[in-house]
DNA sequence: CTATTGTATTCGAATAATCGAATATCCGAA
DNA sequence: TTCGGATATTCGATTATTCGAATACAATAG
């Protein structure tokens, strides 16, 4: 679990918030301001104003100033646009039986050990786990 | 703010936590059972069975029975795969300057009237705000 | 059956996220 | 400068997440 895993976690949690994921599709269609988006979300002022900090810090939105208006636009908008795609899509699931998924072990198993041993003398550690039912 | 929208963000935050994004990268590797991954990630047992519950709620995630094992694997592997990439790439940010902004807007708004004229005779709303800087 | 190993669930405490209300700030008009 | 509109921030209350400890459950060996 690397830095970088936190990081992609904490990019994540910008994204998932009913709330947020509304900005974020209201900006895809063009920029808009606070107010814009008070008509279109179920929201307060203050609430969308922390929504939009958050989408800030992660670096989904910039704004640009107009006046007293703040135009939001997306900064990164192929990344939201993908991100959008990519939750609407529904992959079907699939099953696998426990033969399957022995088979896929039993590689995967061999390829570690082969790197292991190849490294140290460590004798595949794991190895005092009960027999697995064939 | 639509009922998808919801299911979308609830989606995400199944992805949102740093040690269940770390599981779906081991279980790309091949399937791996909880001990495996108490090996693997810093993390204990308990921990480990709470955040694989959180994923197989999300359906991204199911398990083989194996005797006393159950040998989890990821059930929809593109999606995870595409989400995994995703949040890896880096896509530039972009600035943009009032004027482009304005412009943006302008276009939208232009749109959005004429859809509204065209239905109803309500005189776009927020007609009412200050003038914008030119 | 009993003991043991692997996994899940429940519970409670600690922490984090969320929201509205109030307030502050910032900008341009007068 | 003062005022009003647009936005941001702070505060406190509420709810949600997270984690470890303890416990429950399930499968199998003996």
């Amino acid at each position: 679990m690397t830095i970088e895993t936190q990081a992609a976690a904490e990019f994540l949690k910008a994204f998932s918030h009913p709330t947020r994921l509304a900005i974020l599709q209201e900006l895809q269609a063009g920029p808009k301001c606070v107010i814009d988006m008070e008509e279109l979300l179920p929201a307060r002022q203050a609430n969308i104003s922390q929504h939009l900090a958050v989408l800030r810090h992660a670096k989904l939105v910039d704004y640009a100033q107009d006046g007293a208006l703040r135009c939001y636009y997306l900064c990164r908008p192929n990344l939201v646009e993908d991100m959008l795609k990519l939750v609407g899509r529904d992959e079907p699931i699939i099953k696998r039986s426990p033969e399957e998924i022995q088979a896929d072990k039993e590689r995967l198993a061999k390829a570690m050990m082969q790197q292991a041993t190849a490294k140290e003398k460590k004798p595949t550690e794991g190895a005092s786990r009960r027999k697995v039912t064939q």
